[in-house]
DNA sequence: ACAGAACTAGGACAAATGTCCTAATATTTG
DNA sequence: CAAATATTAGGACATTTGTCCTAGTTCTGT
């Protein structure tokens, strides 16, 4: 594969990214993304064979980009609560897209878990990637064993915020629950400063 | 219609709710609906002219159950607190249900955002119908103003953790979860109480 | 300039889909 | 019993799907 194809490969895996998080993965046909790319249909068997090798690629990049994320924030950021506080804001930042298309992560999981599908053990790697990253963040807050169940505990919070805040299309029931979770976390906290 | 018609709508109805919690609304086919009924595929046309009118049905009856078993609960308990309890124990008695397939009611409205399909709209009357019914009960624990936001929070608590749940496919993770929300009633109520 | 590799367009293919028609069979009603 | 109505099975229909092939074009290194 030369350069021109990792430039065309990368633009398919962008388009898909997108469209599945827009239209989700079974209703987002080779056409769309080929349309979206600007290739012919038939041409994309060249860079893909099958469409869970699309969906593959996409899950890869999400995975690396959430990795590539975490890690600027870790890097940039010594307080544990600032970084999780980044985390949370992750909420506010993209409420218009959740409010019509939910969480990229959570309703692709949804998604395959619905088709029964073998990949659900790859997308779930995104929220590993995350609970993984914010029991760190915990631990060093001084929760130790218990970290890692709050890291579950905030990351099941931020998809039911996504899933309510795309069910009603409200964005301002997720601002109102943004809050909440920042107190949640003030005396959380203050719980483990003892 | 006769009689006739009317039972093997109810039973297409049945079917097609099980399996649009199962395999996904888009995912399942006229033909998968009529092999679970046992009846041709062609006879469908005959009592569902549309696929988006079996999905309208299924909503409409997944309403009603809901609507009825909440009043079963505010006819058989006078206890608010209670009553709540009820409400938070669905999850833990549909953990392997929820595992599998995720919540029946989040996980629908999740694809027909995806889909843009306007039927949203209706579907998300069941989760509204829950959010009355719980704010009903936490106004009558004198949180007031409060009450609906509160219950609001609630619904969105279960729908991450049922999310979590089938993304992870761990019900240790949905009982864990069940413990702290019940504290989470406990310390609210409390709260309040003074 | 030229050979080989990289890349592309267009369409073929079978399977599945939602929708719809029709002719036949049950069932109800007068 | 007979006529009208209700219900059914089977298949037609166009469309879309993922997959795959082939013949052509563009690029790259020599």
């Amino acid at each position: 594969m030369g350069q021109k194809a990792q430039a065309i490969r990368q633009r398919i895996v962008a388009a898909a990214d997108q469209l599945f998080y827009q239209r989700g993965y079974e209703h987002t046909s080779f056409s769309d993304i080929a349309d979206a790319v600007g290739i012919s249909r038939g041409n994309f068997y060249y860079h893909f064979k099958t469409k869970d090798e699309i969906l593959n690629a996409v899950i890869d990049i999400r995975v690396d980009q959430i990795q590539r994320m975490l890690d600027a924030w870790t890097y940039e950021y010594s307080d544990p609560q600032q970084r999780i506080l980044l985390f949370i804001d992750i909420l506010t930042n993209n409420q218009e897209s959740i409010k019509s298309h939910g969480c990229p992560i959570g309703s692709l999981c949804t998604e395959l878990a619905k088709l029964s599908h073998e990949m659900l053990q790859e997308a779930n790697v995104m929220l590993a990637v995350m609970r993984d990253w914010l029991t760190d963040q915990f631990r060093a807050l001084g929760m130790g064993a218990d970290a890692r169940k709050i890291a579950m505990h905030l990351l099941a919070r931020t998809q039911g915020i996504a899933t309510i805040t795309n069910a009603f299309e409200d964005q301002q029931f997720l601002r109102q629950e943004v809050k909440r979770l920042r107190q949640w976390l003030d005396e959380m906290i203050a719980q483990y400063a003892n």
